[in-house]
DNA sequence: AATGAATGAGTCTTCATTCAT
DNA sequence: AATGAATGAAGACTCATTCAT
């Protein structure tokens, strides 16, 4: 067995416990069991059971972080808009590929304890910012209105993860790949231009 | 003491307790410690911890439920705009006067167990629903364009939610009403026009 | 509510629980729900439960001290034989009619505590010396052979005991009676002519 | 320390405490202060208390299951009476080596509940049955006298059970093994003659 | 590196008993 | 005499963590 082999087996079949049970619901028990080593090796890769859901959540956090890229304006890239799309089907595709994970980032690490809490909120405000950034950038550039950038990054972090929610209890699609991209466009619109008729005015 | 009153005294100091360390870090020891009850005392209102857990999600969706009126068209009421307004107003107002209960919905009921999350998604869909209900009115009178309204709805709710989750954290305002006004306006603008210039047509 | 009234309702009550479920399997909520009275009542009457349980066992054992009559060989009394039949039949029909007292000397009692062993060990050895003078007497008048009367007497009881135990679990007959008159004679003659046939001796 | 021996050390000390004082009157913390293990460590051989006692009942029975032999009319085996002595003594004398296993047979097991008492009375049952086919035989080859083989079975049990019950509190003989077989001739003596005098009819 | 038996602090829950009304 | 809300000691059981092998 190769060095690191054995770490890996076990945040394997842990990310797949917890996500599906949930942090409270797993036990070292099950954990070890699933990943049939000895109690005692667990602790020889992992400080504690908080730590290794630590791990699992940190490793989370730069898998989605290396889905975003910076949008840019350069002549010759693809459209700020198709950027974002872009950005959202990569973030959208890899969570769906390992739901587990997606539900650890939803249910697992949501109210575990003050410091789990920080973590979390660490990220959101991360991405928080990067959505921000965005904005700012379009109104640099003269495409975004002036509006609260603040408020409407939160909008939109808001609905990017209300449509992974709803994600998780979606029944596997034939074609995800279309799916995700016709999810990520249509918030994108509705993000975008909103909802009310053209040239309709609402008082 | 009032008939009644220990029960609510329990609740009370339950609701402040999940809401501030989530349920599992809060034991019955801590809650009759705080409410100063004697153990026993606990179990002749509530048949377990999970029990009185329940219940003050029942009260909270209860309260939030009682906070949303269904938007009308007639004649002399006020806009639709302005309906969907208040609605928000009052939940945001509702949940700033209880972080607590707040604190509950978003980190305490989260990934409980099987039977919290459907409970917790029961209560969503239902929101959504009337969201989309909403939105369905909207497009039937001529004010919303065309375009998938269970996305929208989903956004819609997804930015809500979003926005309370940062009521969490927020300091506590001088004029939080006004604040909560400003929130649920800005919310209602982003939602319903879009964040990109007018005039501007992205490809 | 006639004074002393209260008591025997919870004595009558608690009797039908402890025989159904045992002592352990009774707490004091099924006794005054049962009974219909308030926990406080319980205790106006009772110094606590291991007292009313200790009471019934000593009106269960005067009722069945009261059934037993010494034997007497004066001219003109029944024969021995009749009236040791006699006393058992008034057992086993004061027992049989009220299964639950004999359900709480058999089950209940039993393995209680060391108190509890003690009055039950007191009481056993009190009808085993009953058993034991008849035997005496049997052999002073010549009826008894020649045997260890004690151990006699304990395979008297020990067969009365045991057809008592079997009662509890019998179902209800359709002349109870006639049972239990034939049931003290299949004991009583086994008991005085063994199960050996006449003539054969045994090496 | 070998494989099995905690287990046992377990059952041994948990065997005397239940003897010793029932089983609601031992708590698990008891036990594992008597057998010096640690409060969990009880978890990891046993499921419950309950279960643990429920093993201390089997192996209590499988041991007096394996003294019971059947008995034979071969020529040249011992005869009939005789086997049936040497199966009391052997009942016998393993109970009186091990007393709180006795009195966990009659103390402790009875009227735990309902599964308890449907255990214990099937072993008497059975025990029950294996003395009724012993009579039946003694009726086949003639040594028997026509009588209610359930009864005189029922008798006999009865007999044992209380000459063992009596075994509890006496105390340890000098020479127990000669006790033991005296008192297995007398039961037998009685069993088969009776009391009455030869020659004696009652009426 | 790996094992798994052992640990014991901590949890929820029950229930006989008390006492102010 | 009667009530029943309140008590808190005590019980069974869990599980993250350790450590001798």
């Amino acid at each position: 067995m190769q060095p690191g082999e054995r770490r890996a087996q076990i945040l394997e079949h842990a990310a797949r416990l917890f996500g599906d049970r949930g942090y409270h619901e797993t036990s070292i028990s099950d954990i070890v069991a699933s990943a049939d080593v000895a109690r005692g090796t667990f602790y020889l890769y992992f400080a504690n059971k908080r730590r290794l859901f630590e791990e699992l959540v940190d490793i989370l956090f730069l898998r989605i972080r290396s889905c975003i890229q910076t949008v840019t304006t350069d002549p010759g890239d693809r459209s700020p808009r198709d950027q974002l799309v872009d950005n959202l089907v990569r973030v959208f595709a890899l969570l769906c590929e390992e739901k587990h994970m997606l539900s650890i980032l939803f249910r697992g690490a949501v109210g575990l304890d003050r410091e789990a809490d920080d973590k979390l909120r660490a990220f959101y405000a991360e991405v928080l910012g990067a959505i921000e950034n965005s904005l700012t950038l379009g109104r640099t550039i003269g495409i975004v209105r002036p509006c609260d950038t603040h408020i409407a990054a939160t909008v939109a972090l808001g609905a990017i993860k209300e449509v992974l929610q709803t994600l998780l209890t979606s029944p596997p699609s034939r074609d995800p790949e279309q799916d995700i991209r016709e999810y990520a466009n249509a918030i994108l619109d509705i993000f975008t231009r909103g909802v009310v008729m053209d040239g309709v005015s609402i008082p």
